[in-house]
DNA sequence: AAGCTAATGCAATTGATTTGCATCCAAGTT
DNA sequence: AACTTGGATGCAAATCAATTGCATTAGCTT
């Protein structure tokens, strides 16, 4: 029986991991070091919330690559345990760097105006959940699960902006 | 204060709404009472699980009408509450039927193998949602949350199969 | 029955994501 | 250090869900 969800909330968004640790987790998974995907590693290491394989594209400082590079990169690095999706329900995959031996399980809530994101380190009790599934005879069960609202901001501000003032 | 997911669970699953009383609500909110609306509704009341635009349009029987119609409708339907928008995170939308005064809240327990869909009855805790939103000052929060696992049929044979049997 | 506007059909568009394919290069070999 | 090779990349085309422009049609009000 394990807790809803463990301390690992918080604690792998104050680590930034050095780069060549980032490489050397690609070498063990007898993949190249290329030139994209150190940019790409580089710009998930600077970033603290979901980005969206537009925004990294976007963000990759200096150095270009495909677009399609940038999602079949991302792609892989969830393969391989590196990077985790996340689904805010606009249509846009978004992707946050782990750390190695943190399933990166965690929510956030977003807010429905100017879109700012925050970790979340509540999650759905894990005793409902289990009696859930042992109730519908389902096995292997997990969740998806963020929260919506209005940010702190945007609650003086008339509705409708899309960023803060 | 308010119970964490009332007794609204699996009201309405068992409920179905007859089609004069939807074409009714269609009527109160000034919305024309078209052959394809009405085809829509039916499929709707018939079916107790969220279906996708293209299972809808598919499953219009007899009658025949654009795609694009279906979606329009779906999304005409949801602006007047008459249906709930439910995101499996698969990229597809699915819609549900709601009866008047429900807001139709509730989630899903999905069989990663052969899609089979659950009425779950669980929800989030309010008061943690009520607590998680006074602690990063968030207003009017709401949360998207769909559960997953492998359904009892599926337990017993090899994975990769896309239907029982 | 006439008229106005929403609703529809059809085709084209948008946006995210994927994929085919020729070329290239990181990494292991000789 | 040159050689080999399969994974990786660039580019363009293809998918797929969903939306939209536009001319036409059809509910509904008067």
């Amino acid at each position: 029986m394990k807790d809803p969800c463990p301390q690992h909330a918080h604690r792998h968004r104050l680590i930034q991991p050095a780069l060549n640790e980032l490489t050397d987790q690609l070498r063990r998974n007898a993949r190249k070091i290329t030139a994209p995907r150190q940019a790409i590693l580089n710009v998930l290491r600077r970033h603290q919330h979901p980005l969206t394989n537009r925004e990294i594209h976007a963000a990759l400082s200096g150095f270009e690559c495909d677009l399609a590079t940038v999602y079949r990169n991302l792609n892989t690095l969830e393969e391989m345990g590196m990077v985790r999706r996340f689904d805010f329900g606009d249509g846009t995959a978004r992707f946050e760097l782990l750390i190695e031996g943190d399933d990166g399980h965690h929510h956030h809530l977003v807010c429905t105006q100017c879109s700012t994101v925050v970790e979340i380190e509540d999650c759905f009790p894990a005793e409902l959940e289990a009696a859930l599934a042992r109730r519908h005879g389902f096995k292997h069960i997990s969740h998806k699960l963020e929260f919506f609202g209005i940010c702190p901001k945007c609650q003086g501000q008339a509705a409708g902006a899309k960023s803060g003032s």
